[in-house]
DNA sequence: AAAGATTGAAGGTTCAATCTTA
DNA sequence: TAAGATTGAACCTTCAATCTTT
């Protein structure tokens, strides 16, 4: 049996999907990049150090909290802790912690205040309440069905 | 004057918007690729080809719609044209007319049934009639505000 | 063998410099 | 000089193989 093609319509909302993320993800990272030459990446890593874990973390924790598979962020910490952001300790045999590095610390007050800036200006600000709760409750639901 | 930092619910909406669709777009990509060795950027020129041109556009229009970079889109290009999926014509002097070739249109073919199902799949069955609606107009509104 | 992590190579993306034509 | 495109290096992500500890 032939799969239907998508309607006109079905595509509309295949790509508003697409692209809003994209383009509005996509600003915020420059901006926190700009202000601090952080990617947004090394910012996700700093943020969840703090906000989770007090300013460290089993590696293995910070990589299903970023839903990232253990070899990227292997090698992003990697980079990260060459640029003196993070340290890493080894821990009882095969378990290592992440550390936040006190240039990390200090690189993510400076990023924070540039990160809440550009969500709402980009993001928050140009929705309605109405919009906001019907985002909150559509997307956490279709997260939470993907067993994330 | 101190940015205020983002609320628990400002970060919960926040989130929900970074991670639904990272996760939702990662799975049809991965769904595309399985079947057909195509990448989401491979897709996504090859079926821009087609919908928008009838096959072929000129290659800064295609850079333009895709809200990709001369350069990005140069290396693509490249890549592609090394396994046979498009072609390139330099048009009067500067300009270069991008071509899908028969072994992109074919492998686009066989690709099209995957990406309709998985969108279904993953996307659309999920959502209810007023959530679709809402996200098409939030959206829409939220990628013209950012003038693309 | 399974769990936690690293490594290296290949592929994709970005940045700055360059080339060619209008 | 500006527009359209390419190149090469650096950086990031993915895949498969590996290493160590349990």
């Amino acid at each position: 049996m032939r799969t239907k093609s998508l309607s006109t319509d079905e595509l509309r909302i295949w790509h508003a999907f697409k692209m809003s993320r994209e383009i509005v993800v996509g600003i915020v990272a420059r901006d926190i990049a700009e202000a601090t030459r952080l990617s947004g990446a090394d910012f996700g890593v700093l943020s969840l150090l703090e906000e989770l874990g007090g300013g460290e973390l089993r590696q293995q924790v910070l990589a299903t909290s970023m839903h990232w598979d253990k070899t990227r962020l292997s090698h992003q910490l990697t980079r990260m802790q060459s640029r003196g952001l993070v340290l890493r300790r080894l821990m009882s045999g095969r378990v290592v912690i992440v550390q936040i590095a006190k240039k990390g610390r200090e690189v993510l007050a400076a990023a924070l205040p540039v990160h809440a800036a550009a969500i709402r200006r980009n993001l928050l600000e140009k929705l309605t309440k109405r919009d906001i709760d019907s985002i909150l409750e559509t997307f956490t639901r279709l997260t939470v069905s993907m067993g994330r």
